[in-house]
DNA sequence: CTTAATGCAAACTTTTTGCACATCA
DNA sequence: TGATGTGCAAAAAGTTTGCATTAAG
Protein backbone atom coordinates (compact mmCIF):
# COMPACT_ATOMS: atom_id res chain seq x y z
CA UNK A 1 0.00 0.00 0.00
CA UNK A 2 2.84 2.01 0.91
CA UNK A 3 4.64 1.08 -2.00
CA UNK A 4 1.54 2.32 -4.39
CA UNK A 5 1.08 5.48 -2.62
CA UNK A 6 4.67 6.31 -3.46
CA UNK A 7 4.29 4.88 -6.91
CA UNK A 8 1.36 7.44 -7.43
CA UNK A 9 3.31 10.28 -6.37
CA UNK A 10 6.12 9.59 -8.12
CA UNK A 11 4.17 9.49 -11.13
CA UNK A 12 2.63 12.37 -10.37
CA UNK A 13 5.85 14.24 -9.94
CA UNK A 14 7.02 13.41 -13.60
CA UNK A 15 4.10 14.65 -14.69
CA UNK A 16 4.64 17.91 -12.63
CA UNK A 17 1.47 17.08 -10.57
CA UNK A 18 0.79 17.37 -7.04
CA UNK A 19 -0.52 14.74 -4.14
CA UNK A 20 -2.83 15.99 -2.38
CA UNK A 21 -5.52 15.32 0.57
CA UNK A 22 -8.43 14.52 -1.99
CA UNK A 23 -6.10 11.94 -4.32
CA UNK A 24 -4.37 10.28 -1.52
CA UNK A 25 -7.99 9.91 0.25
CA UNK A 26 -9.33 8.12 -3.14
CA UNK A 27 -6.65 5.82 -3.69
CA UNK A 28 -5.98 4.76 -0.40
CA UNK A 29 -9.92 4.02 -0.28
CA UNK A 30 -9.23 2.48 -4.07
CA UNK A 31 -6.42 0.42 -3.11
CA UNK A 32 -8.26 -1.17 0.09
CA UNK A 33 -11.38 -2.21 -2.02
CA UNK A 34 -11.52 -5.48 -3.84
CA UNK A 35 -12.92 -6.39 -6.81
CA UNK A 36 -14.64 -4.47 -9.73
CA UNK A 37 -15.19 -0.40 -8.55
CA UNK A 38 -17.48 2.14 -10.64
CA UNK A 39 -16.40 5.81 -10.14
CA UNK A 40 -20.17 6.19 -8.66
CA UNK A 41 -19.00 3.48 -6.63
CA UNK A 42 -15.88 4.77 -5.38
CA UNK A 43 -17.23 8.37 -4.35
CA UNK A 44 -19.48 6.64 -2.21
CA UNK A 45 -16.93 5.08 -0.45
CA UNK A 46 -14.61 7.90 -0.21
CA UNK A 47 -17.14 10.13 1.02
CA UNK A 48 -17.52 8.01 3.85
CA UNK A 49 -13.70 9.04 4.59
CA UNK A 50 -14.36 12.91 3.51
CA UNK A 51 -17.62 13.21 2.52
CA UNK A 52 -16.54 16.73 1.40
CA UNK A 53 -14.91 15.05 -2.26
CA UNK A 54 -16.89 16.06 -5.35
CA UNK A 55 -17.37 13.61 -8.10
CA UNK A 56 -15.15 15.30 -10.52
CA UNK A 57 -12.31 14.41 -8.31
CA UNK A 58 -12.58 11.42 -8.14
CA UNK A 59 -13.25 10.76 -11.98
CA UNK A 60 -10.26 12.81 -12.56
CA UNK A 61 -8.34 10.95 -10.01
CA UNK A 62 -9.37 7.16 -11.11
CA UNK A 63 -8.08 8.30 -14.42
CA UNK A 64 -4.53 9.56 -13.17
CA UNK A 65 -4.51 6.17 -11.12
CA UNK A 66 -5.05 4.25 -14.37
CA UNK A 67 -2.35 5.90 -16.19
CA UNK A 68 0.26 6.01 -12.97
CA UNK A 69 -1.02 2.03 -13.91
CA UNK A 70 -2.56 1.28 -10.51
CA UNK A 71 -5.47 0.61 -11.83
CA UNK A 72 -6.81 -1.17 -14.90
CA UNK A 73 -10.22 -1.27 -16.35
CA UNK A 74 -12.17 -3.79 -15.28
CA UNK A 75 -14.47 -3.58 -17.94
CA UNK A 76 -18.53 -2.39 -18.14
CA UNK A 77 -19.65 -4.19 -15.67
CA UNK A 78 -23.24 -3.65 -16.82
CA UNK A 79 -23.66 0.68 -17.17
CA UNK A 80 -20.67 1.71 -15.56
CA UNK A 81 -16.75 1.86 -16.62
CA UNK A 82 -15.40 -0.45 -13.48
CA UNK A 83 -11.61 -0.41 -12.24
CA UNK A 84 -9.53 -2.74 -10.72
CA UNK A 85 -6.28 -1.87 -8.37
CA UNK A 86 -3.16 -4.26 -9.27
CA UNK A 87 -1.73 -4.69 -5.72
CA UNK A 88 -0.92 -7.59 -4.06
CA UNK A 89 -3.76 -9.77 -5.59
CA UNK A 90 -2.86 -12.51 -8.57
CA UNK A 91 -4.01 -11.02 -11.77
CA UNK A 92 -7.22 -12.68 -12.90
CA UNK A 93 -9.77 -12.69 -15.87
CA UNK A 94 -13.00 -13.19 -16.70
CA UNK A 95 -15.42 -15.40 -17.94
CA UNK A 96 -18.84 -14.35 -18.50
CA UNK A 97 -22.01 -15.36 -19.44
CA UNK A 98 -23.43 -13.87 -22.18
CA UNK A 99 -27.34 -14.33 -21.27
CA UNK A 100 -27.20 -14.30 -17.18
CA UNK A 101 -24.51 -11.64 -16.91
CA UNK A 102 -22.68 -14.36 -14.26
CA UNK A 103 -19.02 -13.55 -13.70
CA UNK A 104 -16.67 -16.73 -13.34
CA UNK A 105 -13.29 -15.43 -12.17
CA UNK A 106 -9.97 -17.38 -13.18
CA UNK A 107 -6.46 -17.39 -12.99
CA UNK A 108 -3.93 -18.82 -15.97
CA UNK A 109 -0.51 -18.74 -15.20
CA UNK A 110 0.12 -19.74 -18.99
CA UNK A 111 -1.55 -16.98 -20.73
CA UNK A 112 0.07 -14.63 -17.87
CA UNK A 113 3.85 -15.72 -19.50
CA UNK A 114 2.69 -15.07 -22.59
CA UNK A 115 1.27 -11.69 -21.86
CA UNK A 116 4.71 -10.76 -20.45
CA UNK A 117 6.08 -12.16 -23.47
CA UNK A 118 4.16 -9.65 -25.52
CA UNK A 119 4.94 -6.60 -23.76
CA UNK A 120 8.88 -7.33 -24.03
CA UNK A 121 8.35 -8.11 -28.04
CA UNK A 122 6.37 -4.97 -28.55
CA UNK A 123 8.95 -3.18 -25.98
CA UNK A 124 5.90 -1.77 -23.68
CA UNK A 125 6.69 -1.81 -20.01
CA UNK A 126 3.51 -3.51 -18.90
CA UNK A 127 1.10 -1.76 -16.46
CA UNK A 128 -2.15 -4.74 -16.62
CA UNK A 129 -4.11 -6.25 -18.55
CA UNK A 130 -7.70 -6.91 -18.89
CA UNK A 131 -9.25 -10.48 -20.66
CA UNK A 132 -12.85 -11.30 -20.71
CA UNK A 133 -14.02 -14.56 -22.10
CA UNK A 134 -17.81 -14.32 -23.14
CA UNK A 135 -20.01 -17.87 -23.31
CA UNK A 136 -23.12 -19.36 -22.69
CA UNK A 137 -22.83 -21.01 -19.10
CA UNK A 138 -23.74 -24.86 -18.44
CA UNK A 139 -26.81 -23.60 -16.97
CA UNK A 140 -28.27 -20.90 -19.69
CA UNK A 141 -27.05 -23.32 -22.57
CA UNK A 142 -29.62 -26.30 -20.35
CA UNK A 143 -32.07 -23.00 -20.94
CA UNK A 144 -31.86 -22.18 -23.99
CA UNK A 145 -32.34 -25.93 -25.22
CA UNK A 146 -35.18 -26.42 -23.05
CA UNK A 147 -36.89 -23.51 -24.64
CA UNK A 148 -36.42 -24.26 -28.29
CA UNK A 149 -37.65 -28.06 -27.94
CA UNK A 150 -40.54 -26.53 -26.43
CA UNK A 151 -41.85 -23.86 -29.22
CA UNK B 1 -22.04 -13.35 -44.20
CA UNK B 2 -25.07 -15.24 -45.63
CA UNK B 3 -24.15 -17.73 -42.74
CA UNK B 4 -24.22 -14.35 -39.79
CA UNK B 5 -27.74 -14.02 -40.87
CA UNK B 6 -29.12 -17.64 -40.77
CA UNK B 7 -27.12 -17.49 -37.33
CA UNK B 8 -29.04 -14.37 -36.36
CA UNK B 9 -32.25 -15.82 -37.72
CA UNK B 10 -31.72 -18.88 -35.75
CA UNK B 11 -30.58 -17.09 -32.54
CA UNK B 12 -33.92 -15.09 -32.55
CA UNK B 13 -36.40 -17.79 -33.07
CA UNK B 14 -35.22 -19.22 -30.26
CA UNK B 15 -36.22 -16.41 -28.16
CA UNK B 16 -39.96 -15.64 -30.00
CA UNK B 17 -38.17 -12.77 -31.92
CA UNK B 18 -38.36 -11.46 -35.28
CA UNK B 19 -35.88 -11.10 -38.39
CA UNK B 20 -36.89 -7.47 -39.73
CA UNK B 21 -35.58 -5.39 -42.44
CA UNK B 22 -33.80 -2.92 -39.63
CA UNK B 23 -32.42 -5.53 -38.13
CA UNK B 24 -31.14 -7.70 -41.23
CA UNK B 25 -29.95 -3.55 -42.65
CA UNK B 26 -28.19 -3.00 -38.98
CA UNK B 27 -26.84 -6.39 -38.93
CA UNK B 28 -25.41 -6.43 -42.31
CA UNK B 29 -23.69 -3.14 -42.17
CA UNK B 30 -21.92 -3.88 -38.88
CA UNK B 31 -20.89 -6.96 -41.07
CA UNK B 32 -19.34 -4.89 -43.52
CA UNK B 33 -17.48 -2.80 -41.41
CA UNK B 34 -14.12 -3.93 -40.24
CA UNK B 35 -12.97 -2.94 -36.80
CA UNK B 36 -14.04 -0.84 -34.05
CA UNK B 37 -17.76 0.24 -34.56
CA UNK B 38 -19.47 2.36 -31.98
CA UNK B 39 -23.37 2.18 -31.58
CA UNK B 40 -23.37 5.80 -33.00
CA UNK B 41 -20.97 5.13 -36.18
CA UNK B 42 -23.09 1.84 -36.64
CA UNK B 43 -25.64 3.75 -36.58
CA UNK B 44 -24.93 6.54 -39.13
CA UNK B 45 -23.30 3.75 -41.28
CA UNK B 46 -26.95 1.91 -41.56
CA UNK B 47 -28.49 5.69 -42.22
CA UNK B 48 -26.50 5.32 -45.34
CA UNK B 49 -28.37 2.59 -46.47
CA UNK B 50 -31.78 3.03 -44.99
CA UNK B 51 -32.23 6.72 -43.50
CA UNK B 52 -35.41 6.31 -41.47
CA UNK B 53 -33.89 3.53 -38.91
CA UNK B 54 -33.24 5.12 -35.56
CA UNK B 55 -30.69 5.01 -32.83
CA UNK B 56 -32.92 3.15 -30.51
CA UNK B 57 -32.91 0.34 -32.94
CA UNK B 58 -29.72 0.21 -33.63
CA UNK B 59 -28.73 0.38 -29.67
CA UNK B 60 -31.61 -2.49 -29.29
CA UNK B 61 -29.95 -4.47 -31.94
CA UNK B 62 -26.37 -4.66 -30.88
CA UNK B 63 -27.08 -5.75 -27.84
CA UNK B 64 -29.06 -8.53 -30.06
CA UNK B 65 -26.39 -9.29 -31.91
CA UNK B 66 -23.72 -9.64 -28.85
CA UNK B 67 -26.12 -12.19 -27.21
CA UNK B 68 -26.13 -14.15 -30.38
CA UNK B 69 -22.45 -14.64 -30.36
CA UNK B 70 -21.53 -12.89 -33.47
CA UNK B 71 -20.10 -9.43 -31.89
CA UNK B 72 -18.17 -8.75 -28.82
CA UNK B 73 -16.89 -5.58 -26.92
CA UNK B 74 -13.86 -4.30 -28.12
CA UNK B 75 -13.71 -2.25 -24.97
CA UNK B 76 -14.30 1.48 -24.62
CA UNK B 77 -12.21 3.17 -27.34
CA UNK B 78 -12.78 6.31 -25.44
CA UNK B 79 -15.76 7.12 -24.90
CA UNK B 80 -18.20 4.84 -26.18
CA UNK B 81 -18.58 1.47 -25.86
CA UNK B 82 -17.31 -0.43 -29.38
CA UNK B 83 -18.18 -3.38 -30.69
CA UNK B 84 -16.74 -5.66 -32.92
CA UNK B 85 -17.73 -8.62 -35.46
CA UNK B 86 -16.72 -12.28 -35.07
CA UNK B 87 -17.03 -13.35 -38.67
CA UNK B 88 -14.29 -14.17 -40.93
CA UNK B 89 -11.33 -12.60 -39.49
CA UNK B 90 -9.04 -14.20 -36.80
CA UNK B 91 -9.78 -12.91 -33.63
CA UNK B 92 -7.00 -10.96 -32.46
CA UNK B 93 -6.16 -8.64 -29.09
CA UNK B 94 -4.99 -5.01 -28.03
CA UNK B 95 -1.94 -3.95 -26.68
CA UNK B 96 -2.51 -0.34 -25.59
CA UNK B 97 -0.29 2.48 -24.29
CA UNK B 98 -1.65 3.97 -21.35
CA UNK B 99 0.00 7.68 -22.65
CA UNK B 100 -0.87 8.21 -26.05
CA UNK B 101 -3.78 5.75 -26.25
CA UNK B 102 -1.90 3.84 -29.26
CA UNK B 103 -3.48 0.65 -29.74
CA UNK B 104 -1.35 -2.67 -31.41
CA UNK B 105 -3.35 -5.64 -32.67
CA UNK B 106 -1.99 -9.19 -32.45
CA UNK B 107 -2.17 -12.16 -32.44
CA UNK B 108 -1.72 -14.74 -30.34
CA UNK B 109 -2.21 -18.63 -30.98
CA UNK B 110 -1.39 -20.54 -27.76
CA UNK B 111 -3.54 -17.96 -26.07
CA UNK B 112 -6.34 -18.45 -28.40
CA UNK B 113 -5.14 -22.51 -27.52
CA UNK B 114 -5.53 -21.92 -23.67
CA UNK B 115 -8.64 -19.74 -23.88
CA UNK B 116 -10.71 -22.53 -25.89
CA UNK B 117 -9.29 -24.71 -22.97
CA UNK B 118 -11.20 -22.51 -19.94
CA UNK B 119 -14.18 -22.55 -22.00
CA UNK B 120 -14.33 -25.97 -21.97
CA UNK B 121 -13.31 -26.05 -17.98
CA UNK B 122 -16.28 -24.22 -17.05
CA UNK B 123 -18.71 -25.90 -19.74
CA UNK B 124 -19.35 -22.69 -21.34
CA UNK B 125 -19.88 -22.54 -24.88
CA UNK B 126 -17.47 -20.15 -26.62
CA UNK B 127 -18.35 -16.98 -27.88
CA UNK B 128 -16.29 -14.56 -28.26
CA UNK B 129 -13.08 -12.76 -26.04
CA UNK B 130 -11.54 -9.21 -25.68
CA UNK B 131 -7.90 -9.13 -24.19
CA UNK B 132 -6.27 -5.45 -23.35
CA UNK B 133 -2.97 -5.33 -22.02
CA UNK B 134 -1.69 -2.45 -21.35
CA UNK B 135 1.36 -0.71 -20.72
CA UNK B 136 3.59 2.04 -21.86
CA UNK B 137 5.08 2.27 -25.26
CA UNK B 138 8.99 2.40 -26.19
CA UNK B 139 8.47 6.51 -27.37
CA UNK B 140 6.24 7.23 -24.46
CA UNK B 141 8.67 5.29 -22.30
CA UNK B 142 11.62 7.41 -23.35
CA UNK B 143 9.68 10.61 -23.66
CA UNK B 144 8.70 9.75 -19.70
CA UNK B 145 12.65 9.31 -19.07
CA UNK B 146 13.23 12.61 -20.38
CA UNK B 147 11.09 14.48 -18.54
CA UNK B 148 12.03 13.73 -15.76
CA UNK B 149 16.00 14.43 -16.60
CA UNK B 150 14.46 17.74 -17.39
CA UNK B 151 13.36 18.46 -14.29
C1' DC C 1 -55.20 -10.65 -36.11
C1' DT C 2 -52.03 -10.97 -32.45
C1' DT C 3 -47.68 -10.00 -30.87
C1' DA C 4 -43.51 -7.93 -31.43
C1' DA C 5 -40.66 -4.03 -33.49
C1' DT C 6 -39.96 0.71 -34.81
C1' DG C 7 -39.08 5.62 -34.52
C1' DC C 8 -39.43 9.51 -31.99
C1' DA C 9 -38.69 12.17 -28.09
C1' DA C 10 -38.05 12.35 -23.44
C1' DA C 11 -35.73 10.52 -19.51
C1' DC C 12 -31.76 8.76 -17.40
C1' DT C 13 -27.05 7.77 -16.42
C1' DT C 14 -22.39 8.48 -16.77
C1' DT C 15 -18.60 11.48 -17.66
C1' DT C 16 -16.54 15.98 -18.69
C1' DT C 17 -15.98 20.91 -18.30
C1' DG C 18 -16.03 25.95 -16.73
C1' DC C 19 -15.18 28.63 -13.08
C1' DA C 20 -14.53 30.86 -8.60
C1' DC C 21 -12.23 29.62 -4.60
C1' DA C 22 -8.91 26.84 -1.93
C1' DT C 23 -4.46 24.72 -1.56
C1' DC C 24 0.09 23.21 -2.21
C1' DA C 25 5.10 24.06 -2.75
C1' DT D 1 2.89 34.11 -4.90
C1' DG D 2 1.95 31.43 -8.81
C1' DA D 3 0.78 27.36 -10.19
C1' DT D 4 -2.24 23.37 -9.79
C1' DG D 5 -6.37 21.20 -7.54
C1' DT D 6 -11.12 21.26 -5.77
C1' DG D 7 -16.09 21.35 -5.48
C1' DC D 8 -20.09 22.75 -7.47
C1' DA D 9 -23.24 23.07 -11.00
C1' DA D 10 -24.04 22.94 -15.71
C1' DA D 11 -23.19 20.69 -19.98
C1' DA D 12 -22.24 16.97 -22.86
C1' DA D 13 -22.23 12.34 -24.24
C1' DG D 14 -24.06 7.86 -24.24
C1' DT D 15 -27.85 4.74 -23.42
C1' DT D 16 -32.49 3.35 -22.18
C1' DT D 17 -37.47 3.75 -22.02
C1' DG D 18 -42.54 4.98 -22.91
C1' DC D 19 -45.72 5.23 -26.29
C1' DA D 20 -48.38 5.57 -30.50
C1' DT D 21 -47.88 3.46 -34.87
C1' DT D 22 -46.19 -0.03 -38.14
C1' DA D 23 -44.88 -4.54 -39.59
C1' DA D 24 -44.11 -9.60 -39.11
C1' DG D 25 -45.74 -14.22 -38.92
Amino acid sequence: MHDELARFEAYLRTRGLRMTRPRETILRTFLETEGHLSADALLRETRKVDPRIGQATVFRTIHLIAEAGLAREACNDEGARTYEHLAGHPHHDHLRCSQCGRIIEFCDPEIEQRQAAIFAQFGFEPQGHMMELTGVCPECRRAMVARRSRQ
